[in-house]
DNA sequence: AAGTCCATCTCGTAT
DNA sequence: ATACGAGGTGGACTT
C-alpha cells in the first residue's frame, strides 16, 4: 500500500507529491490556505482561506470549509485534475467536459499533504426506502389488506409514474403511492394527479373499471401521516394505510434466509 | 493556530488527540480502517475498509470512501460527536436529536490523525442562480419584452409559488416561470399547473382580467428549452423567453458600480 | 420546530 | 449521452 505524508512542504515538494499521487491515480488529502475560482454551471470565487482538499482516484475533487456537510466547491467524477506551479505558487485544475466546467485552486500555505492507495472493497449495505417499501409490499400485499392482488409497479401517467397498481377483493382499481416516511400534502397532490391523469387518459385499466362498473380507489402508503394531508385526504376520498418501511439490512436478511 | 498531526498512533494516543481535538473545537482528519453503522432516517452499515473522516467544529461529521461527491455516512451541523475507547479500538460517536440520528464509526488502524483551527473567514460569492436571475428581470423588466410591468414576486398559488407575475403593454396579466438552467417538460408542466391554479381560484387577477377582458400570457424564461418541452410549449399556447442567467459576482458588481 | 423550494444538487437507472 | 426521479437529499428562508 502506497502511503506518503509531507507536512509544511515547500510549493515545489508539494508539486512533486501531487504528480505522484495522480499519476499513481491515490487519493489525496490535502490541508491547505487556498484562493478558488469556479466557472460553469453557476460561477462563484472564495477568497484566501484554509480548507481540507481531497482529490479521490474517480476525479471527484472536493474543497471544504470548516462548516457544513457540503463542500464549498467540489468537481464531480470523472473530472481531470492536473496541477502545475506558477508565481511559486501550486495550482490545481479541475475540469469537465461535458457540461464544461472548470475549477481552479490556487495553493499558498500547506500545512500537510497526503496522498494514498485506499484500500475499500466494502458497499453501504442499506435500507428503509421507498423501494424496500415496494418490494416488502410486492411480496406481501396483504400488508395493504387482505385480498390485495399487485400488477403493476411503476406505472407510466401523464404526471410521472404510479408506485404500484392493482385491485381489492372486489375487483376494484386501487393506485397506491408510496412514501418512506412520513406523508405530506405534496404526497397527497401527487396522488390526485396520478388518479386524474387515469381517469382523463385512454387505458385498459379504466376500459375494465368502466366496463366492471368497479372503482377506482387512490391510496396513499406511508408510515403517517400529517395532520394537513390527512384533512385532504378526507375532503379527497383517498385512503390511508399505515406500513413501515423495513428496516432490515440486506446483509441480515441473507442471514435469515440461510437459516432456513 | 493550534495543528497537531499523529501518524500511526495506538487507539489511546489516538483517542486521547481525538478528545483534545473536541474540546478545541477544531476540525479532525482521519485516514483509518473503520467500520460504520448508521440509524436514524434510514439504516445502514459499512464494513471495514480505509475511509476518510471529517469533522468539523459546526457538528457536521463525514466519512468519505475513495469515490463520489458524497460522503458514504455523515452527520448534518449541531449534531454531537464523542468519542471513546472498546475493546482496544477507538469508537467514534455522533448524534443528532431531531430527528434521532446516530452514527457509529468503530476505527481499528489509524493512518493519521490531524486536527486544527481552521482559519477561513471568507464566504463563497457566486452567480448564476434563479434568485440572481429574478433580481436582473425586475431591474430590467424590457429582458422580458418593451412594455412589460412586474409586480409581484413568489405570488402563492395551490401547487406552489409563481416566480414573477405582472403586465404587459396592453395590460395583459403575465405568469413567469424562471429556470436557470436548460428548462425541461417538468418546468413547463409546473407552469401550465400555475397557470390553472390561477384561473381556478378565486383572486384580484383573474376577477380583474375578468372584468377587463384580458388575457393570461404564460411564459418560461430560460437561457434554453429542451425539444420535448419546445413542443409542449406550444401545444399549451405558453411562451419561452431566452434569458441567460446573470454571471456577476457581486464583487465584480460592486467594482463596477464603484466605477461610476 | 416544521414546511417550502432551490441546487454547479448527486446518483442511479432506464431510454 | 440524455432524461427522470429519489434522497438519511443539504441548506436557506419563512412561518
Amino acid at each position: 500500500m502506497k502511503y506518503k505524508i509531507l507536512e509544511k512542504p515547500d510549493s515545489e515538494q508539494a508539486y512533486e507529491l501531487v504528480h505522484e499521487a495522480l499519476r499513481k491515480r491515490a487519493t489525496i488529502v490535502i490541508y491547505a490556505c487556498c484562493k478558488v475560482n469556479y466557472e460553469g454551471r453557476a460561477l462563484s470565487q472564495l477568497n484566501w482561506g484554509e480548507r481540507i482538499i481531497l482529490i479521490k482516484p474517480d476525479g471527484a475533487f472536493l474543497i471544504h470549509q470548516e462548516k457544513k456537510v457540503e463542500p464549498v466547491n467540489w468537481q464531480p467524477p470523472k473530472s481531470k485534475t492536473r496541477s502545475y506551479l506558477k508565481d511559486d505558487n501550486l495550482f490545481l485544475e479541475s475540469h469537465r467536459r461535458t457540461p464544461k466546467e472548470l475549477l481552479t485552486v490556487e495553493i499558498r500555505k500547506i500545512h500537510f499533504i497526503n496522498y494514498a492507495n485506499i484500500e475499500d472493497y466494502e458497499e453501504l449495505e442499506q435500507a428503509g426506502y421507498e423501494k424496500d417499501m415496494s418490494d416488502m409490499i410486492m411480496e406481501k400485499p396483504h400488508l395493504i389488506e387482505e385480498g390485495f392482488v399487485p400488477t403493476t409497479r411503476e406505472y407510466s401517467v401523464e404526471h410521472g409514474f404510479i408506485d404500484i397498481l392493482g385491485k381489492d377483493k372486489d375487483n376494484n382499481l386501487m393506485v397506491l403511492e408510496l412514501k418512506a416516511r412520513k406523508a405530506g400534502v405534496s404526497a397527497v397532490k401527487q396522488l390526485r394527479r396520478y388518479l386524474q391523469d387515469l381517469e382523463n387518459t385512454d387505458n385498459d385499466y379504466l376500459k375494465e373499471c368502466n366496463a366492471q362498473k368497479k372503482k377506482i380507489r387512490g391510496l396513499l402508503v406511508a408510515p403517517s401521516i400529517m395532520d394537513d394531508a390527512q384533512e385532504l385526504i378526507e375532503e379527497e376520498g383517498i385512503e390511508f394505510v399505515a406500513v413501515e418501511p423495513p428496516r432490515e439490512l440486506k446483509r441480515d436478511k441473507k442471514t435469515t434466509l440461510d437459516a432456513f
